[in-house]
DNA sequence: GGCTCTCGGGG
DNA sequence: GTGTACGAGAGCC
């Protein structure tokens, strides 16, 4: 029989360990593996002359073990083997108690690993990677498969994937009292699944804690308690392999297994008599759902580097990557799904759409976009199972790595001590930018940089000399370290860098000729997968917490890279003429003197072969040009870039480090620095972004911008009075609070908030923006201009040489104060100073500040703040807004 | 510019 | 289950 492997897990039966592979065949068809014949073992290194009086004291104590001497090599530092004791246990469970023990002894290595991963290893299993299974079947009702008592177990290979099935789920709770609902009190009153492939020619299904009659897609239970039942009943049924839901870890899941707890139902959830777990610590979560893989899309999305979100709520993710909406239950969430719960049959029917959407999205989110196509690929390169690969990276190699060190006969240490303090690792190169507005740029940088210096240089704990070794065996290193030469012993990280490098080169060659699209989708995404364990292996390396780490190799490796980075600088302006104006990490921004994309193609070429050739076994790379460059400081840039697609130049505006999008800034910011910027760079006239401004501006005063495009979004998380500080939204809420006193509380919701012209602080200017076109107030313009638009646009015009009082007059109106005033009566004169200050000062403390605080008092003594400025000194008036 | 603190999703 | 794992952005000097 031939099966993927999807999950695996052990029991202890008759005093034995027996692991339990759960799988698929090409059909379909669920089978779970047993395997009876394996033990837990790990390795102890004693003192030669300990040897003896260890095993002793070791056998005295656990008289079950078997202990053997065989020779391995130590993974830190080269040296040749040592004997050190495999000692083989019965009882998985006991292994951290023998650690311990074993520790007054000598080192123990490799006492940590879980059990069906040590079997895995040894077995040459890897998740979602194929086996064939000899043996026989097997009646039990420990597990809901088909059951197989294997005799042999073997890795083969097989490029498809089995087909699977995905279930998502969303529950709805109601409180009775006034707060987020909790398991412990609060009743689940609907569940919502939604199904891929269909199940029994439905794709969703909604079971309701009452009896109702809507139609075929919900089933009306008595109560809680029998709804919970036939929930259980139809995931057994359907039988998925993916469980699904947005925030499933930490809200869905723990929810469904505590109500279940209390109504004293079984958490069998699973694929076996094991109960369903989500522990969460930290902030991650682990669930554990045996047989079955648990997709949390929160998670997934917000651990994507590729895709970023303003947001990661369902509604926000589901509109920009499916184009679909969100059933919206209104103002007051709790109190509309309360109506909606007690109400008739049309009531019901929009509570049940609401909660079917949710599901269907999250079920979508996964299934459409194939996000898990990545994963299963990087299962099958690292081995480590699907569950365990959509958390941290570390497993990953950590898992790669103890089968390659296996394979050599290396043992691996044990994870290091928590909170153990390391010495800090020397980061990568930045230069200092030549800040400004530049022509004809171009960008190269190293492909995958520090993989390349592992391998390179034979970086890796198994080739590190720790002690004196002849010079002429060795690397030394910029960081001063040696690690031996490759001819004499060639590490381990280097051939796992040169093995993913070559398996690179392949797949790509496999996608040129690949016809099939089913293939083509998993080759890529073997491509992605490649990407990134190649990507993330030296932040692997420089992981406090894992098991290889060495500060010097990780300092050894960022020092190879400062270097590389340095010299390439130097080798680059010596020989074109050129000036590096920014580099940072792998990559080098030149300035050439060209004025056409085909002549600056043409250096970036000349330049790209010319380092590769000097610096052996790396290659740096023509990446884009940039036709205009602007830089504020090192990681802050924008440019109007030009890169090949396919023959042909694609253009397009970039902006990195500069932040368009920021949730306390409101959409006038962003989209008038993107129209800034695009008139910089694309038309080079700095004139005419700030005539563009000075509009904006205007069109503010005049209050012809509208409230939208002015709102601030900001979060109420915890109870009003617990806030310090004098936030604008906090003082809104409370303000809300008062007005509508039925209301019942406002924690937990997201406030749209406007400031609006007034005499207070202004924090207490903020206001609701309905609520301010209901009664016709005025937003005010000095905010907008001075706390939102002006200090991410001041940066800009800066480097530009424009200065904000120039970006403030020269229009029409002589200054800002008077383009404020525009057709209103003349402000009193404690107002005028606030056409041109310079700084705010306090002048209690003396503390000065740019631009005065929200609360309009000094952060550190909380008095009052001045304006300063109107070009004489001493001129100070005291801030009446 | 660098460091510490907070908060996320969910009902 | 031989486990014990966050990271971006805001706020603050």
């Amino acid at each position: 029989m031939e099966m993927q492997i999807l999950d695996c897990d052990y029991v202890m039966l008759n005093g034995k360990p027996l692991i339990r592979i759960y799988g698929k065949d090409m059909k379909g068809e669920t089978f779970c593996v047993f395997y009876n014949k394996f033990l837990p073992y790990f390795y102890l290194h004693v003192h030669d002359e300990k040897i003896e009086e260890a095993i002793k004291q070791i056998k005295d104590r656990y008289p079950e073990v078997k202990i053997e001497t065989v020779e391995k090599f130590l993974p830190i530092g080269y040296q040749p083997p040592v004997k050190v004791l495999k000692i083989t246990g019965i009882e998985p469970g006991k292994t951290p108690e023998m650690k311990e023990f074993c520790q007054r002894l000598g080192t123990p290595y490799e006492a940590d690993i879980l059990f069906k991963y040590r079997f895995m290893a040894d077995f040459d299993l890897r998740g979602m990677s194929w086996i064939d299974v000899k043996g026989t079947f097997q009646k039990t009702n420990t597990v809901k498969c088909k059951a197989i008592e294997a005799e042999t177990i073997k890795p083969i290979e097989i490029l498809q994937n089995a087909p699977l099935k995905y279930v998502s789920l969303d529950i709805e709770c109601l409180s009775d009292e006034d707060r987020f609902a909790v398991p412990e009190k609060d009743r689940i009153i609907a569940i919502s699944l939604a199904f891929y492939p269909e199940y029994k020619n439905k794709k969703n299904l909604v079971i309701l804690a009452r009896l109702a009659n809507i139609n075929n897609n919900v089933i009306g239970c008595a109560d809680e308690k029998e709804m919970l039942s036939k929930f259980l009943e139809i995931i057994d049924d359907y039988d998925p392999d993916i469980l699904i839901g947005h925030n499933l870890n930490n809200f869905d899941l723990p929810y469904v297994l505590k109500r279940l707890e209390l109504h004293q139902l079984p958490r069998s959830l699973g694929r076996s008599d094991k109960n369903a777990i989500s522990r969460k610590l930290e902030y991650t979560h682990m669930p554990t759902v045996s047989g079955r893989i648990v997709v949390d899309t929160f998670e997934i999305y917000k651990r994507d580097p590729w895709v970023k979100f303003k947001r990661y709520d369902l509604g926000t993710i589901a509109k920009e990557l499916l184009g679909a909406e969100k059933v919206e239950l209104g103002e007051n969430y709790i109190d509309t799904l309360r109506r909606l719960w007690a109400g008739k049959k049309d009531d019901l029917t929009k509570l049940v759409e609401y909660t079917q959407i949710d599901a269907e999205l999250a079920l979508r989110l996964v299934v459409e976009r194939g996000v898990l196509d990545k994963f299963f690929e990087i299962a099958k390169l690292s081995g480590v199972l699907l569950q365990d690969c959509l958390g941290g990276q570390t497993q990953r190699h950590e898992f790669r790595l103890l089968r390659e060190f296996s394979k050599r006969s290396y043992i691996m240490p044990l994870k290091p001590e928590r909170f153990k303090t390391t010495p800090q690792i020397k980061g990568a190169f930045v230069l200092d930018p030549v800040v400004g507005l530049h022509d004809w740029v171009i960008l190269l940088d190293f492909t995958s940089l520090y993989p390349s210096l592992i391998s390179s240089f034979n970086i890796c704990p198994t080739t590190f000399v720790m002690n004196g070794w002849k010079d002429e065996n060795c690397i030394t290193t910029p960081y001063g370290t040696k690690f031996v030469k490759p001819s004499i012993r060639k590490g381990i990280l280097p051939s796992v860098v040169d093995d993913i490098l070559a398996n690179r080169i392949l797949i790509r060659k496999q996608m040129k000729t690949a016809t099939d699209s089913a293939q083509k989708r998993i080759l890529k995404s073997k491509y992605l997968a490649l990407k990134d364990l190649l990507n993330s292996l030296y932040g692997y390396t420089g992981y406090p917490r894992a098991r290889l780490y060495v500060s010097d190799i990780a300092n050894t490796i960022t020092a190879y890279g400062r270097e590389t980075i340095a010299s390439t600088k130097k080798m680059v302006e010596e020989n074109f003429p050129v000036k590096v104006i920014y580099a940072d990490t792998d990559s080098i921004f030149i300035k050439a003197d060209v004025n056409n994309l085909e002549d600056a193609e043409k250096l970036a070429n000349r330049v790209s072969e010319f380092v590769s050739s000097k610096l052996l076994g790396l290659e740096l790379k023509f990446e884009k040009i940039y036709k205009t460059f602007l830089i504020e400081t090192k990681k802050r840039y924008a440019g109007w870039s030009f890169e090949r697609d396919n023959g042909n130049w694609a253009e397009k505006i970039e902006m990195k480090g500069i932040e368009t999008v920021r949730r306390d800034w409101c959409t006038l910011v962003s989209e008038t620095m993107f129209d800034v910027l695009n008139i910089v760079l694309k038309e080079k006239d700095v004139k005419k972004a700030a005539r563009h401004v000075r509009s904006t501006i205007d069109d503010l005063v005049k209050g012809k911008v509208s409230l939208e495009k002015l709102t601030i979004v900001k979060g109420i998380t915890k109870s009003l009075d617990s806030y310090e500080g004098v936030q604008p939204h906090v003082e809104l809420a409370k303000k809300i609070i008062k007005r509508e006193f039925l209301k019942p509380s406002i924690v937990g919701e997201r406030l749209d908030y406007v400031i609006i012209k007034g005499n207070q602080l202004l924090s207490k200017r903020a206001e609701d923006p309905k609520y301010v076109k209901e009664k016709g107030l005025e937003i005010d313009p000095r905010y907008y201009i001075y706390n939102q638009l002006l200090p991410p646009l001041e940066r800009i015009f800066d480097i530009c040489g424009i200065s904000a009082s120039e970006l403030l007059e020269g229009s029409k109106q002589k200054n800002l104060l008077d383009m404020l005033n525009g057709q209103k009566p003349q402000l009193s004169p404690e107002e005028t100073i606030l056409s041109a200050f310079d700084s705010v000062v306090c002048k209690n403390c003396e503390w000065s500040f740019r631009r005065p605080t929200l609360s309009g008092n000094c952060p550190k003594c909380n008095s009052p703040l001045y304006f300063s400025g109107d070009g004489s000194i001493g001129k100070i008036v005291e801030l009446k807004p």
